[in-house]
DNA sequence: ATAAGGTATACAGTAACTGTATAGTCAAGA
DNA sequence: TCTTGACTATACAGTTACTGTATACCTTAT
């Protein structure tokens, strides 16, 4: 075998030729995952090209997060049956791993979409916006709840969302009787939700309803609520708009986005009842 | 603010809620990447449940392998529009990181799929099979060249594969001319290939032709392929098939696949002229 | 003959955790 | 009230999989 005439590479090359560190394949000679095909009398390494085939293997394995340990110890007693088992199974992971990153496009995306939808709403003004049905899946209710059972809810939302793969991206939102909004009781919150953009069978689905909302924006952190809730309900009154249902509090910008706690912006949103609007009202805010 | 009714996390409780180790979120705290809404007298630290979206965020930046001093580079000073721009510049790494994984979820098929397919046919005998044309991405010639050349030929040809994304997996496949193996110059090889399974803009396809194949399995090293080619060619004689144009040899099990040399198998074909063959022959043959 | 550029090893360093020993704290039950 | 078990904390060491660097040796082209 030794004077047929091969086509060796030395460390370097070998390295170059498949985009890796030449220590690294260093390292591996050392800790007996990948040796040359033999070392002259310098101690110089040669790589046959024909290596490549398990060289890659090594490498794909490697990407998927494998431990060295682990694929050295497959490598010292491979088989055709053991390869194909291994492969079968790291397809399998493979195809896991993609649906994690299919994830994080899809937080990124909301995200993203999120953020730029509202990058110019941030306006001190309220506004009536007609807005369709959105199906929402909501936490257990945790209305006057203890903190103990609150922690629990929140944990098992958590859970779920996970469960169900409702990856989050916009997801600190909450929904609060608006009956205590007016009272003044602006952190009885009822639910913490996320909005489906696709079929789910999560168990505990909510329609918000379509119509008209009465949408403002929350500049500053969570104690800065109360003026804009105020400002919503004289807002409301002025104008002979009943509110009804939920408020909705949505979280534009926030902790992920900005360090500084003036800059938050909370998107609130309560439903206008059809009968209270008037019509000259319906039709303004259907232009915009 | 503190004496809002707030749901607070302990550091296991946190962890566990995120999947996360516990010990990471403390390592967090202390290099100041995530830390805790605050600490209590005692050093305990305490989570909301809202930085969870910060958490997040962090999270999958981490999973796209964004090193904890640039996310920490980011946190510093976030803001709306650098996270647009930050997110939107991951979204197109996401999908890229998604494509490596497509590739190798390729290299697995295909190598499954070639060690299923031979897995029974690792047979002594030297069998005719019709096969329909295939499409082989070509080295460049490496016929006759001196070593040198035939490196630089190689290390073109894997940069190219890597180029035209035809991933490996089933590579290690060669041609040599038949009428040389008749001379016993069986290493005097032409060209490695690749076969093609899709539409590919490749610059040096070469169209194996249809047609029925003397096809073989050589057991063992390299050295054993001179005992299967005078197999191969006694039969041919034998039956008085006449044998033309190149010897096709791919590696079924090799360095990738066990660990031993004697275990190595190659399978090698070589077109039938067609006019050789009597129609017993042909039809015998198409029955399989 | 010499310089440029390659090879080798040995040793230290890195990133991002992660495990562990030790000590303090808390909450529930006896 | 005391005890016990399960938590919390820090400090320090260890891990994985490289990766950089210093030093020395080897090869090849001018």
């Amino acid at each position: 075998m030794d004077q047929l005439p091969k086509n060796y590479f030395t460390t370097g090359e070998f390295a170059k030729l498949h985009h890796i560190n030449k220590r690294t394949l260093m390292y591996y000679d050392d800790i007996g995952l990948f040796k040359p095909q033999f070392k002259d009398n310098h101690e110089y390494r040669y790589y046959a090209y024909e290596q490549s085939e398990l060289l890659l293997v090594i490498l794909a394995l490697r990407e998927l997060d494998i431990s060295v340990k682990d694929i050295k110890a497959y490598m010292e007693n491979r088989s055709p049956d053991e390869l194909i088992s291994l492969l079968v199974e790291q397809k399998s992971k493979v195809n896991d791993q993609i649906r994690v990153l299919e994830r994080i496009d899809q937080l990124l995306t909301r995200k993203i979409s999120s953020l730029v939808e509202n990058k110019d709403s941030y306006i001190d003004s309220i506004e009536i916006i007609p807005r369709a049905e959105e199906y929402l899946a909501l936490s257990e209710s945790i209305y006057l709840k203890e903190e103990k059972d609150v922690q629990r809810i929140l944990y098992t939302y958590m859970e779920n969302c996970r469960a169900y793969d409702l990856y989050d991206g916009i997801s600190i939102s909450s929904m609060s009787r608006f009956d205590d909004i007016i009272q003044g009781k602006i952190l009885n919150y009822e639910y913490v939700y996320t909005q489906l953009d696709q079929e789910s069978d999560y168990p505990h689905i909510f329609i918000k309803p379509e119509g008209h909302y009465l949408t403002a924006y929350n500049k500053g952190s969570w104690d800065a609520l109360v003026r804009t809730y105020s400002k919503i309900i004289t807002y409301a009154e002025q104008n002979n708009l009943s509110l009804i249902g939920y408020s909705y509090e949505q979280s534009i910008i926030d902790e992920s986005t900005t360090s500084d706690e003036n800059d938050y912006i909370t998107k609130i949103s309560i439903q206008i009842s059809t009968e209270s609007m008037t019509n000259t009202q319906k039709r303004r805010s259907n232009q915009k």
